[in-house]
DNA sequence: GCAAAGCAAGAGCACTGCTCTCGTATTGAC
DNA sequence: GTCAATACGAGAGCAGTGCTCTTGCTTTGC
């Protein structure tokens, strides 16, 4: 990459942020289902055909936007763990960091469905969308860990099967957490996600009308089980 | 509706039939996003056009896919829970029918997302749809309420918003349960659904190998938060 | 300076949902 | 039984999609 970029290259580079801003937009408007490469190529001025000089498929492009979604969310989760000052307030930064992720769905549907809803069929997700989608996760391992190291154990009983993944996945990712902990961590993952959907896809229509009333319940439920069978002198931060 | 047919009557209840089933044969081999009325037309062996006599729309005839599949889904959950000889093991049945929803989902994915994934851009679910959406979780309520009425209480702290939620959720269906054990139903929802989804979206893919362990865990967990601060000498049900 | 490579445009293919028309077959009323 | 009303299937056609190929033009790098 030269230092001084070509006019060719300065303008490649332009063309293709122009273009997944447009595809981004057409996302919020229209869903996934409703991304046409026609459309960007219209509001672009250009010749559809002009495009696949840029993006290969349709599959190539969504899967950019995809990868951007996950680092949205990623540093969205970031910031939110990094708002709470008290590091050892774990029940503060849990609320905080699963907020989060809502909030961000909240204001994101289209990108979080994209995200967390229906596969695109036939689209397998290329090896470049691991590391991004995988950036928020980490920010609530991270958690665990910091919990487990400061003192907070679990003796819940974890069934065989899982004790085999969580060997596995100790070693891939290096992450220092009893498998109690990641038991309890990916529950807490698994609910607050679980109530996330049920929200943004209209499954808590006529059911709990309050926007995020099931979530914030949801997350205190989590919150108490992550703290609880801890060493004393830990839990902290008031209900809000 | 005559009880003997007319030639076209028969006719059209068998057309109808065999354009569903095409089409949900379609939707397990395809998903959602690629059910095609042509294609349809072509197995039927019948001009595209002749089909909009019996669906006025795609939209019309995956509306009746969705509903058929809420019944079938809302079947199976039933049925999981009816094998439960011990009405009152309460534990027992949760593990059932949460069981069953899953092992439903697994077995047609492309079903599951139809009704659990992004909901179609521009489509609104139509009334007809709410009926059978909910059927799955009656069996769910209906648990809650058994379990209250053999003496199962909670006394977790209930957010005032739910609060009102839930007032009016159970004016609005006849359900006589406590805000405590309604907030441990849903919330046990909400973490079953999103094990579910996570694991066949495919968000565990290098996190947790074995299929059903996260969602294993997350039942249990739950289980135990709903038999929990109970009365004494109900809780049953060995482990699996 | 000039060949090589990058790029935009246009035409075209195969597909989609959906509409309209037109002839035919089945109704239900008389 | 006759006959108008209705239901139906087929075909052509519109507007849209992703994607490919060819054809010129412009920028690049030797």
């Amino acid at each position: 990459m030269a230092v001084v970029a070509g006019i060719r290259e300065q303008a490649r580079a332009e063309h293709t942020a122009e273009i997944v801003r447009l595809a981004r937009q057409q996302l919020e408007r229209n869903g996934a289902a409703g991304l046409s490469l026609r459309a960007i190529a219209r509001d672009l001025g250009m010749a559809s055909s002009a495009l696949y000089r840029y993006f290969a498929s349709r599959d190539e492009l969504l899967t950019r936007l995809i990868i951007d979604s996950y680092d949205r969310l990623g540093a969205a989760v970031e910031h939110a763990d990094r708002t709470v000052k008290r590091r050892k307030d774990f029940l503060g930064r849990w609320r905080a960091m699963a907020h989060a992720i809502r909030s961000w769905a909240i204001a994101n549907p289209a990108e979080h469905s994209l995200l967390f809803g229906t596969p695109v069929p036939g689209y397998a997700a290329p090896q470049d969308t691991i590391g991004p989608a995988s950036r928020y996760t980490l920010v609530l391992i991270a958690l665990i860990v910091e919990m487990e190291a400061a003192g907070h154990t679990a003796t819940d009983k974890v069934p065989a099967t899982l004790r085999r993944d969580y060997a596995l996945f100790r070693s891939r990712f290096s992450v220092p957490a009893s498998d109690q902990m990641l038991m309890k961590g990916m529950a807490a993952w698994a609910g607050v996600m679980g109530a996330i959907n049920l929200e943004v896809f209209g499954h808590l229509n006529n059911v709990i009308d309050t926007p995020g009333a099931l979530f914030e319940a949801v997350v205190e439920l989590h919150g108490q089980q992550l703290i609880s069978g801890t060493s004393s002198t830990l839990q902290t931060s008031k209900r809000v």
